[in-house]
DNA sequence: CTTAGGG
DNA sequence: CCCTAAG
């Protein structure tokens, strides 16, 4: 067994060979093993497979990730800053188009990796030299974006350069534009430029028909894109998009950039979202799903089209992922939005399930659970005393891991315990109520100190989660459908209410966050891997998850796209078709999640009703996605026996009255 | 080991 | 989330 990185010697004298044009950074220095874009560490097992790499591993081809990172985006960087000052700016464009040229070049050959594919690589950037010539006044193609992606995905921890933020930054604004089934590759540029200045100044009139090129080809754009969805993060106020930073994340922030923010969580949506499409699509603040596949045209795009959705996937050969992806989509396309009966076409299987939902499970009191419950309480009887210094806030705090003893602290005072926090690398301690274990108290303290503090585990850890991000190679166009719905629609308010801030259980303290993960855009890693986070050791030699991790946006997601795809009830295969990648999230979890979710899309949001006046409410779920979850819990014959069958007539209206359900 | 339910 | 009982 070997440990390699990525593909070596044959395939830069391939790349060369290819003759791929314009100069080439990243290939003039021979010493270069690791390409940064889109190598991945690999261990090549004794029958050849590709296994990924171990932490270890990972860790030690780290420092050249990060040495070529650097100088990598660096040119396009400056493209894009001239863009966005130039504006539509002629000068602009022909800058544009020039660091265009560079940062493809420089792209493309690190994509070398294999040879067949650089061969069709470069096919397409004749084709698009060509088009360019062709369509000059327009702009340039778009592939840098692409290559910036995979390369943040990539390398995502150590350090973000600014000119991967803006160039994200600037194309978000870009999915508000319809998709269209056009082709076409170019224009996408002046649009970036336009926008960009509208996104400065969101009142600046309508966007769609502010730039002359209005008319973007979707598979001209990073399929990363088309994949996730699109947000509008633009008008959102910055209230708002703190809100929807924590339900995207799952933490405050204070940051009041807005910039920051809107980056942030953009690459929150799109990232985190690794495994597989989402049928949802965030237009004008609206989640909404798209109901048709465009997997076969977007295929069919890519190939003839030369998209960066090929370039991208160049490092992730036959990820299982990719499978299950496509799976998915046939699913979507057999059924379209309601009514879908997808899931009996996946699984032949599912006639039982429904059988076996007739009858529920009944099942005994549980015995010892209670017994220990009570056995507690009876002995320290303060359980409630050391719960309501939640409300106190923070007083002392020690330094050190101490709990104390219940039964010990005087009735005024607060008992409050630190806890190592490691985020990302970066030891934070946040003070932190004490929550009265039930049973199984601690074993080794010391052990979970280390393992909390030893920022190198987590680093890995990270590295490796960043490194093994993929996404799938599709991506979808709005259907005709979603797209005059949500057209038509109004604008709908992304927040019922607006964030608590004091009740947050643990205040994450974001500036010691921002200086360590900073302007990162590793957001999703940041959800995916720092799960050493609150972990708990147990007499059985496991590691326990502790407390609370709030689910994000994405999450929820990839759980109500998971059950659509393989129905209630099969929460482990969910969990590994979706949440791969997040170490977190047990199948328990989802299956908890799933019937909250239920209860909050069944339960009525009726207008006027608390809860949308409730300040203290945590992120809301956008309605569609309650939408969709009714949906499926419909056909999945879920509906609670309560407020099922009344309600579902008016649903598909309804719901784009009833704001939300609550994460 | 996974799922269903109750807390 | 946590915990257990059923499969």
């Amino acid at each position: 067994m070997e440990t390699v990185v990525g593909v070596e010697g044959s395939d830069e004298g391939k790349c060369e060979e290819s003759g791929v044009e314009k100069s080439s950074s990243s290939l003039s220095s021979p010493k270069q093993i690791a390409d940064p874009v889109v190598y991945k560490l690999v261990r090549v097992e004794g029958d050849g497979r590709l296994v990924p790499a171990t932490d270890d591993e990972v860790m030690e081809v780290e420092e050249f990730l990060v040495d070529e990172k650097i100088e990598l985006p660096v040119v396009t960087d400056a493209g894009n800053v001239e863009c966005i000052s130039n504006e539509e700016s002629s000068s602009g464009k022909s800058h544009k188009e020039s660091s265009e040229g560079l940062s493809h070049s420089e792209n493309t050959e690190p994509d070398a990796k294999l040879s067949a594919r650089l061969e069709y690589i470069e096919e397409m950037l004749q084709k698009v030299k060509q088009e360019e010539k062709l369509r000059l006044a327009c702009g340039s193609p778009d592939h840098s974006s692409a290559f910036m992606n995979v390369d943040s995905q990539c390398t995502d921890q150590h350090d973000k350069l600014p000119a991967i933020d803006k160039k994200l930054q600037s194309e978000i604004p870009l999915q508000e534009i319809v998709p269209s089934s056009d082709l076409s590759l170019d224009d996408s540029h002046i649009n970036e430029s336009a926008r960009i200045g509208e996104c400065s100044k969101p009142s600046d009139g309508p966007i769609e028909s502010g730039s002359p090129a209005s008319v973007i080809c979707n598979s001209s754009k990073p399929d990363f894109y088309t994949l996730k969805g699109e947000i509008c993060l633009d008008n959102l106020s910055i209230r708002e998009l703190h809100g929807l930073f924590r339900a995207t994340f799952g933490r405050e922030t204070t940051v009041k950039d807005k910039l920051w923010l809107k980056r942030r969580i953009a690459m929150g949506l799109t990232n985190s979202c690794d495994v597989s499409t989402t049928t949802f699509t965030i237009i004008d603040n609206k989640l909404v799903n798209k109901g048709t596949d465009n997997s076969f045209q977007n295929a069919d795009g890519m190939l003839t089209e030369g998209s960066d959705g090929e370039v991208k996937n160049l490092g992730y050969e036959t990820s299982p992922t990719s499978h299950s992806s496509q799976m998915e989509n046939h699913q979507i396309v057999s059924g379209k939005r309601l009514g879908n009966l997808s899931v009996e076409l996946d699984c032949g299987s599912d006639d039982l399930q429904m059988e076996h939902r007739g009858a529920k499970r009944v099942r005994k009191p549980t015995k010892r659970y209670i017994e220990e419950l009570s056995e507690v309480e009876s002995r320290d009887y303060t359980p409630k005393v050391i719960s309501s210094a939640k409300n106190t806030g923070q007083g002392q705090t020690s330094p050190k891991y101490c709990i104390r003893p219940p039964g010990n602290a005087p009735l005024n005072e607060r008992t409050i315990v630190t806890r190592l926090d490691s985020l990302g690398g970066s030891g934070v301690q946040v003070p932190f109520v004490s929550r009265v274990r039930r049973s199984r108290p601690r074993k080794n303290i010391m052990a979970l100190m280390k393992f909390d503090s030893s920022g190198m585990g987590v680093a890995a850890k990270l590295v490796q989660e960043a490194l093994s991000v993929r996404s799938s190679p599709e991506s979808e166009h709005a259907d005709k459908d979603s797209k005059v719905r949500s057209a038509s629609e109004q604008i709908q308010p992304l927040f019922a209410a607006e964030p608590e801030k004091d009740k947050r259980r643990s205040v994450i303290s974001t500036i010691e966050l921002g200086k360590n993960l900073g302007l990162k855009q590793t957001d999703s890693s940041e959800d995916n891997s720092d799960d050493g986070i609150a972990t708990v050791p147990t007499a059985k030699g496991g590691m326990r998850r502790k407390h609370h991790r709030a689910w994000t946006l994405v999450e929820v997601i990839k759980l109500v796209e998971g059950v659509s795809k393989c129905g209630t009830g099969r929460w482990s295969e969910i969990k590994r078709l979706s949440f791969a990648s997040y170490s977190y999230r047990t199948s328990v979890d989802l299956k908890d999640k799933w019937r909250n979710l239920l209860k909050a899309s069944f339960a009525q949001t009726p207008p006027d009703d608390g809860i949308n006046s409730r300040k203290h409410a945590s992120v809301p779920i956008p309605a569609a996605i309650l939408l969709k979850v009714r949906e499926l819990a419909e056909m999945h014959a879920q509906v609670p026996p309560n407020l099922g069958p009344g309600k579902l007539p008016s649903v598909s209206r309804s719901v784009h009255q009833t704001r939300s359900g609550y994460l």
